[in-house]
DNA sequence: CTGAAAGCGCTAACAT
DNA sequence: ATGTTAGCGCTTTCAG
């Protein structure tokens, strides 16, 4: 199928153009300090011979790849379920990379196995820089990279304080979700509950330290179930704070889908929503629009999240020093009444 | 924040080992040639300088990178869209190298920019292969590849013939297609419209070539209106079919998205479904089964074309002869009765 | 403005 | 079983 066995090298070209591989090596990477009638005779030596670099090389010698990891330790399915965060990331991330001219290289990784092949992979310098989203528990890849000298970024504060701390960019959670529960407390909300989202993930945590946080203050107890981010563990949940507590008026809910299975959960059991149950959300995902009725939820700028870390990372490899901590502000959207 | 700027390489483990650079690098390759004690003092200066291999270096001798790229010509948004049919490659896709150990680097590429960055990273051999996934027109881009020995395969059978061919997998659209119209016509249809998909693409090209074949048997007049596989086009093309020929009473949507975009146009012009119009897809994703009523549709078994893509790559990298195409079959799935 | 030469860090014969 | 040696293909001083 393929004849070309033997791919020329700078060395064909230059011996083909009758000048130096340092001339030809010039041309191809745009110097300016070659004669004109040279740099025609060495492309034309390039379109003959078909000839393309070899970035391995190049890449050996000049210390840089012009690529950049995306790591979602998470599987393709999940990556790709309705959950609106990964692509909210990943379109920051694109539109940062793009106008750095950078290749952006996607890395799913849902398994031990595949997790191990990714420390391969960015360890051994296929990429200039790394950035991690949605991590999972403690997570030692980061710090590695870092103490290796590679630069690294994360979406949220990373578990665990590890040396060199790893900078992150992340979002006011816990701000984001008292405003929410005082929201609920002011409409004169009695038994506020709370779906929470897993707890081996920051997200996860601060959420519903938040909610506990805020409702210290109200004399109110807490009431909580657990989910994992996804729409049907937040019906779930939902069923289960029913079941703890049948005179619950209100719940935060820690994520937009969850809350979205939660109103399913809501109108099977015949709650009215809100008046008889408020719930509020987190994300504001497109679905909170269209959920009946439509969802109150905390606004996170996902978007931004993926941009910025796409600017601390490129920041870190020029050198310059970052606070190990980004935070973007949330902001509560009102879209039903509670 | 990093005091590494010095890696360690291979020499410098060697010296502190007090052995060559041949044994540290046997020892790190898992070869079981080397004495038990030697391994061990490798791997103690291993750990002590915390050395990693640097994979250009490495790559750069043995012509590996032990990873393979899936090129998706369409932007972030695009990719992350409700349009199952990338979830469904990625995972077979991702399965498949799972069991080969390569990595999997996924690539989206929506702009002219940053595809002339594609084709500088894979024509570089970033990676040991190549697959491409919805491409839009004649694409250069594999015919490159192969020409200059990367291995690559298509989804969808490239347009364009180019030297040498591009292997790929592709389905049986047309016999599908021809499945779904005979369908409606052995129901007695008489007026038989089509929502074709973009035509630029093959998968477009090919399953209104199938209808128009399917049809031309019958003496009916075709009905065409295009779409881009959104879900949003289809609920256009529908109005603009019923404007056509209102007397219509029935639709092959090119797409099953695309049919739920449709049957929300014909919810809205009052056209009963199947009663009034019966309306047949293509692809089988999930919510032909959640549509109402349930989706009729031609199944297609995304998935499989990931995972046959991986496999024959993989036979191409090892210089096996392949077949330019492998086609999978198509089945109609009967939900509502037409 | 161009060429010669010295590596980048690693692997793989080939010796020993 | 281990070491020696010769590159892989490229960039980059340094001379000229």
């Amino acid at each position: 199928m393929t004849i070309a066995r033997e791919r020329p090298t700078l060395e064909a070209v230059a011996r083909r153009a009758g000048v130096s591989r340092a001339t030809v090596s010039r041309v191809v990477n745009g110097s300016t300090t070659v004669a004109e009638p040279i740099q025609e005779a060495v492309r034309q030596a390039v379109r003959e011979l078909g000839y393309v670099p070899n970035l391995a090389a190049r890449s050996l010698v000049t210390q840089r790849t012009d690529s950049i990891a995306l790591i979602l330790p998470e599987s393709a399915t999940r990556v790709f379920s309705d959950d609106q965060f990964f692509p909210g990331i990943v379109r920051g991330v694109s539109q940062e990379l793009e106008a750095a001219d950078k290749q952006l290289v996607l890395i799913m990784a849902g398994s031990a196995a595949s997790y191990d092949r990714v420390e391969r992979y960015t360890t051994g310098r296929h990429v200039d820089g790394v950035m991690f989203a949605s991590m999972h528990g403690v997570d030692p890849l980061p710090g590695t990279l870092a103490r290796i000298g590679i630069p690294v970024v994360c979406s949220g504060r990373p578990m665990g304080r590890g040396t060199p701390p790893v900078p992150y960019v992340d979002v006011d959670s816990v701000g984001g979700v008292a405003h929410a529960v005082r929201y609920l407390l002011d409409a004169g909300r009695q038994r506020i509950a709370t779906i929470a989202g897993p707890q081996d993930m920051v997200a996860g945590i601060d959420r519903l330290a938040g909610y506990r946080n805020e409702l210290k203050g109200s004399r109110r107890r807490s009431i909580v179930a657990n989910g994992d981010f996804t729409r049907e563990s937040g019906a779930i949940a939902m069923r289960q704070l029913l079941e703890d507590d049948p005179s619950l008026d209100a719940v935060f809910v820690a994520s937009d889908l969850m809350a979205h299975g939660a109103l399913r959960t809501l109108r099977e059991a015949g709650r009215r929503v809100p008046d008889d149950v408020a719930v509020v959300g987190f994300d504001d995902v497109e679905i909170a629009r269209y959920t009946d009725p439509p969802l109150t939820t905390v606004r996170q700028p996902i978007i931004e999240i993926g941009r910025e870390m796409v600017r601390q990372l490129l920041r870190i490899a020029q050198g310059e020093e970052v606070e190990e901590a980004l935070i973007l502000q949330t902001e509560l959207v009102v879209r039903e009444s509670a």
